[in-house]
RNA sequence: GGGGAUAUGGCAGAGUGGACAAAUGCAUCAGACUGUAAAUCUGACGGCGCAAGCCUACGGUGGUUCGAAUCCAUCUAUCCCCA
């Protein structure tokens, strides 16, 4: 493998980056990686706690692919063990234990989304729960005397906590030492992480230290906002874009986001051609852009396509979108509501669908429900529009 | 180990015997306006019933009472102070 100079690696590097814990160490890595011709191993840790990633993850995961083709050694840590912990990074309550057969999934679905962005080259996959099962008791002891309590304490989320009046288990003090240790075996040279993992991934290089080995350098990208514009985007906020979601369902939550969030994404994703996306200044038409970029690269081109163009029949044009497809329901002895149930299959109470057909709030073949005593007859087609965004097609047989 | 406090709907947080399906805010959903933007305004926001109403719900269990989120006992969990 040839590298390019380091002073160039670095430049690259450093795009799109928040921090870079210590940099003078960095560039001293870089040199010595070039001279003696040896790829630098960078960490990144997951931990399976839900079963997809999101945007926010592919910041970290495109810097990945930037080490990968500088031809670096990616680490890509699944926290297997850890995620039984639950990182108690910006959390305000303490996890809820999982399952481990929850945890397996998950780890396993991770792979194939990973891929969507890194190549299948220069990629070791490790599993924290290959070296933390069985691990000793006297080891571990060992490992937590080499962290102090008021230290950790200073931590902003557990300071927090403890000020608040809230529960923070030793487990959860145990985590980040954890985190730590997982870059002693990992023989991390880069660990990288959002800004919110700074504390865990400088207790890294302080645990590497402490066994005297080389110490890592803690690379930070940006933290990216959730769709409501307020939080980190997360699963739990449910405020996430899934690099598992459908092209439709991505494309729409895209749709979905303020200008001014708009304009951060474009900075946060696309920092290498926000020229392209600032020519376009009718800011529909920039945000139809970004949804369409962002699919194509998770999906491709003609679904991008599709999915812009369901949008536009749904919400733009208000129709009735093409691709539902039509379902058949007997009608025997059922009424309005019996009907409402079975094609929504379940998903609103009969308190709600009276609550939308109160508020006008569904469609029969265009016009809007405003009474129960509607019966469809046999042979009849429907097409039906609950809210806005639930579409049925039904015959009635 | 001792003492004190707290536990309410997705979250935060009122409510101290009937007027409580439980104020208010956030979140959510719908309608209006739009670019399904955002902001704003209006309404809804446990379930079942066209409705009167019924059922389920204020940490768990058991009691007092005509009646309990509210009182008592007990259990559990959390926090604080002392040791």
């Amino acid at each position: 493998m040839q590298f390019i100079k380091p002073n160039k690696q670095l430049e690259i590097i450093k795009q799109n980056i928040d921090a870079i814990i210590p940099e003078d160490e960095l560039i001293k890595k870089l040199e010595s990686s070039y001279e003696n011709n040896v790829p630098l191993r960078v960490k990144a840790g997951f931990d399976p706690t839900t079963s997809h990633l999101h945007l926010g993850h592919s910041l970290i995961l495109r810097k990945l692919k930037v080490f990968q083709e500088l031809g670096h050694q990616i680490c890509f840590l699944i926290g297997d063990f850890t995620a039984k912990i639950g990182d108690p990074t910006g959390r305000d309550k303490t996890r809820p234990p999982l399952d481990q057969e929850v945890i397996d999934n998950n780890a396993s679905t991770y792979k194939d989304q990973v891929f969507k962005i890194l190549k299948d080259e220069n990629v070791e996959i490790l599993y924290n729960s290959k070296w933390f099962n069985g691990f000793d008791l006297s080891n571990l002891i060992q490992l937590t005397s080499l962290e102090n309590v008021a230290r950790l304490l200073e931590r902003d989320d557990f300071k927090k906590r403890y000020q608040a009046g809230e529960a923070i288990t030793v487990t959860e003090f145990l985590y980040p030492i954890l985190q730590a240790y997982d870059s002693v075996v990992v023989k991390s040279d880069i660990e990288m992480g959002g800004t919110d993992q700074m504390f865990n991934i400088l207790l890294g290089r302080q645990i590497q230290k402490a066994f005297e080995m080389p110490q890592q350098i803690g690379i930070f990208v940006p933290i990216l906002e959730g769709l409501d514009g307020k939080m980190k985007m997360s699963k739990t906020l449910d405020n996430h874009i899934e690099l598992n979601d459908p092209p439709e369902e991505m494309f729409g939550k895209v749709m979905s986001i303020s200008d001014d969030l708009m304009s951060k994404y474009i900075k946060l994703l696309y920092f290498d051609r926000s020229d392209f996306f600032n020519e376009i200044l009718d800011p529909l038409d920039r945000k139809k852009l970004l949804g369409h970029t962002i699919v194509s690269e998770y999906y491709d081109a003609p679904s991008a396509d599709l999915s812009q163009e369901l949008f536009e029949t749904k919400f733009s044009k208000k129709d009735f979108p093409g691709d539902i497809s039509e379902v058949q329901i007997q009608l025997k002895d059922k009424n309005l509501l019996d009907l409402l149930v079975e094609i929504s299959e379940n998903s609103f109470s009969r308190s709600e669908l009276k609550r939308f057909i109160k508020d006008k709030a569904i469609e029969i073949n265009r016009n809007k429900l405003t009474s129960l005593d509607y019966l469809p007859e046999e042979e009849e087609k429907w097409e039906i529009k609950i809210g806005k965004r639930n579409f049925y097609k039904i015959k009635f047989v």
